[in-house]
DNA sequence: ATCTTGACCTAAT
DNA sequence: CATTAGGCCAAGA
């Protein structure tokens, strides 16, 4: 047994949904801070893709996930035109031009995942 | 099995 | 300041 100490594919979509389910009403969160917390600082790419499977899972809000410039740049990928930014502002959450504005406020810090 | 693309980020030029 | 390049992991052709 030993071998193999690599980490399930499967495990690095939980971690990432773990994460963004911890993300708290009214608030936003960005990739780059979501890969760092999972201890993958370098993989926000992958976080965004694994957003992109989320979407079976209910609990796991990907509308609360942009990026680090508080853009929704995710917007293309949700069902109908604006649902994200619908989504976004049906919280409080003010977004005008595809951005969020008052990020840097509304901006959550995810604690680093064991 | 290889190559390309993708909801990104950081560092270097 | 704007642009380029590299890195990461996963899925589709």
């Amino acid at each position: 047994m030993a071998a193999s100490i690599k980490l399930d594919k499967n495990d690095f979509f939980e971690r990432v949904y773990k994460v963004v389910r911890m993300i708290p009403y009214g608030r936003v969160c960005t990739y780059g801070a979501i890969a760092k917390a999972i201890g993958a600082p370098q993989s926000a790419r992958t976080v965004g893709y694994a957003m992109n499977a989320s979407h079976n899972l209910l609990d796991v809000p990907a509308h609360r996930v942009v990026n680090r410039n508080g853009m929704l740049t995710g917007k293309h990928h949700f069902p109908g035109k604006d649902t994200m930014q619908r989504l976004l502002i049906e919280e409080g959450i003010m977004v005008e031009d595809d951005c969020v504005l008052d990020f840097d406020r509304l901006l959550w810090r995810p604690k680093p995942l064991n």
